[in-house]
DNA sequence: GCTGGCCTTCACATCGGCGTCAAGGTTTAC
DNA sequence: GTAAACCTTGACGCCGATGTGAAGGCCAGC
């Protein structure tokens, strides 16, 4: 299959799939007028580049995954190498939790301590803002 | 003080602070010579967006409390707006804390699943990578 | 008067994973 | 033959907070 069918049954778009070929995640074969062409097996790889990058992981961190499928196993967690990863990603895991929750009882803190107050203000205006996590 | 003295103070950059002023956050006087001159008010103001930023807010979400120490209040987040940055960013911290837990579990599941077994792989090489959270 | 250490503004670089456009080649369908 | 729908490479834009550097002004001490 070619780039745009691959990337409509990935779920994703062409210019993502040609960034993973460039970081050397998702070499590709070439017809003769230099399109490039795919498989099942490509189709696999990307699946599981898309659903690691979903949970949050970098592009680089999906390397031994891909690897792993290439090497012909079901699955791209079943190599040690990747394996690793979901460990040092648990380890960040832990770490970014307890750092979430530590900033969060402060907070939550701060919020208990201002909320009925009327040790209130003497102006200042309003605004909006925007999330991300 | 001039803007080398305050960032020293402060614990920050030049560049930093001339950052923030560009963005609206820590107007300066200026001194017949053009440079920027500060006092003990723009000292808090800095210590305020510093420790907001470091538990995680946006640099626009410093803004409410700015304006609430300038409003001249003893402390950034007596003020209502304050304290419905606080509220908002309560919650975005319980989303991400709580996406962050479903993952750990995700990847918790499948190093278990993939730990002691032999189901190895048949290649695959080794490399490094990076922290971040 | 000269050196060094401040200060000024302007502006480009960083990181990651793309979006988006430009300018062009190819192939298919009518 | 020509329009539409693919494909190609290349390159700039984005976001946020800051690093870094260039080119120049100002001031204190020697």
């Amino acid at each position: 299959m070619r780039i745009g069918e691959l990337a409509d049954r990935a779920g994703t778009t062409t210019r993502s799939l040609r960034y993973y070929e460039e970081q050397g995640l998702l070499p590709a074969r070439r017809t003769a007028n230099g399109y490039r062409e795919y498989d099942e097996d490509d189709l696999r790889a990307v699946n599981e580049i898309r659903s690691l990058l979903a949970i949050g992981f970098a592009l680089e961190d999906t390397r031994p995954f891909v690897e792993c499928l290439r090497a012909g196993n079901p699955t791209g967690d079943v190599c040690p190498a990747s394996v690793a990863v979901y460990r040092r990603k648990l380890d960040e895991l832990d770490d970014c939790i307890a750092r979430l929750q530590a900033v969060r009882a402060q907070v939550a803190a701060a919020v208990e301590r201002n909320q009925g107050e009327d040790s209130c203000c003497k102006r200042s205006p309003t605004r909006t803002s925007r999330t991300g996590c």
